[in-house]
DNA sequence: GAGAGCATGTAAGAGGTTACATGATTCC
DNA sequence: GGAATCATGTAACCTCTTACATGCTCTC
């Protein structure tokens, strides 16, 4: 389970909370191939000490809330490091997108094109986040950790612009058809 | 939520059992953008009857064992319509790989290199199972309805292939920092 | 005789999302 | 005065996976 892993990785980095978890570490890193839901992340911290592979400390703060910091053992840098080279657990996308597309000869033409500026415009904002990112993060890649986060974005960016040169190619293939019909109709 | 649209879609094309479902349609099309379970299939099956999105009559046979065979119903044909131009739900990927990426400073760059490596060669074949199908589609695609399934497949052949390019890219990443850090240690 | 194919289903659990509640502080 | 930030958590729900059970037929 990776989520899990996720977390250890980021707790070997530093102790941390569920708080900073999720809002410093996964929403700006590591959501874009592993989003993570506030609860889910609590919970899996609870886990984490059920299995002694974290352990915690409620730090008291007289102005603001409590939080519990979590720091990882021994025994969860073990098990992040044995999965870190044993796991072969496949990738999975879900993209509705594609089921549209699939079974998009049931709407017509025009509906389609529609449906795929949309998209398109989507995922053009995207990509430009990721860029702005990756602007900050190129320059200086000296250290095994900033390649690593290196990399795992610049798939992100390469997987988006393929995705962006399919959706031109999808729309133009759809406009053509379209036109093959027309034609065929005028006849 | 995708998977009731995509059941419906199959069950616009034809009428037909959650075992033809999973085995016939699923697997052997969407799987690669919605895989789907057979648990999932039959309850989702049910549940569309009880929102009268589709009917169900049993088929008995002697030889074999009795079929449920289910139909699409005119509420549901407007649903599934409906889906097709109005849904904006975005993608979901989990990559396992990127996180072990993202976190592989803690594993040494040879074992990183077979995680890669691995990686590579589960995707190489997965390239060749979609180059293999798309060999056969792509000849004969006149209608919107082989248009649709032929764009799908082509985003997933051009994923592989970014991906593919990538998996090199950061081998060679990977095996260049290696070789500094080794350099700057002999001085 | 073993295994694959046909066909449905139950039970249990893991993983993930949505909505809500609390309550102080800081910034506009 | 209202929104955002900090920080944790519960409850309910949806989605998905794993393991198992049944039982007949056909093929190797």
């Amino acid at each position: 389970m990776s989520l899990m892993h996720a977390i250890l990785g980021f707790l070997r980095r530093a102790p941390q909370t569920g708080y900073a978890l999720k809002n410093e570490r996964f929403d700006k890193s590591v959501a874009y191939f592993w989003p993570a839901d506030q609860t889910q992340i609590y919970k899996t911290l609870e886990k984490l000490v059920e299995n002694g592979f974290a352990t915690t400390e409620i730090e008291i703060q007289s102005d603001r809330p409590n939080r519990k910091i979590y720091s990882i053992s021994k025994s969860g840098k073990e098990e992040l490091e044995r999965w870190l080279r044993d796991s072969t657990e496949p990738a999975v996308t879900r993209d509705p997108l594609l089921v549209q597309l699939f079974f998009s000869d049931y709407i017509n033409a025009d509906d389609l094109l529609e449906v795929l500026t949309k998209a398109k415009s989507y995922h053009e904002k995207h990509l430009e986040k990721l860029q702005a990112i990756h602007i900050n993060t190129i320059a200086r890649c000296t250290t095994r950790e900033e390649l690593g986060a290196r990399l795992t974005l610049e798939l992100g960016l390469k997987s988006k612009q393929a995705y962006l040169e399919w959706l031109d190619q999808a729309s133009d293939a759809v406009t053509s058809m379209q036109r093959k019909h027309l034609r065929a109709k005028h006849k």
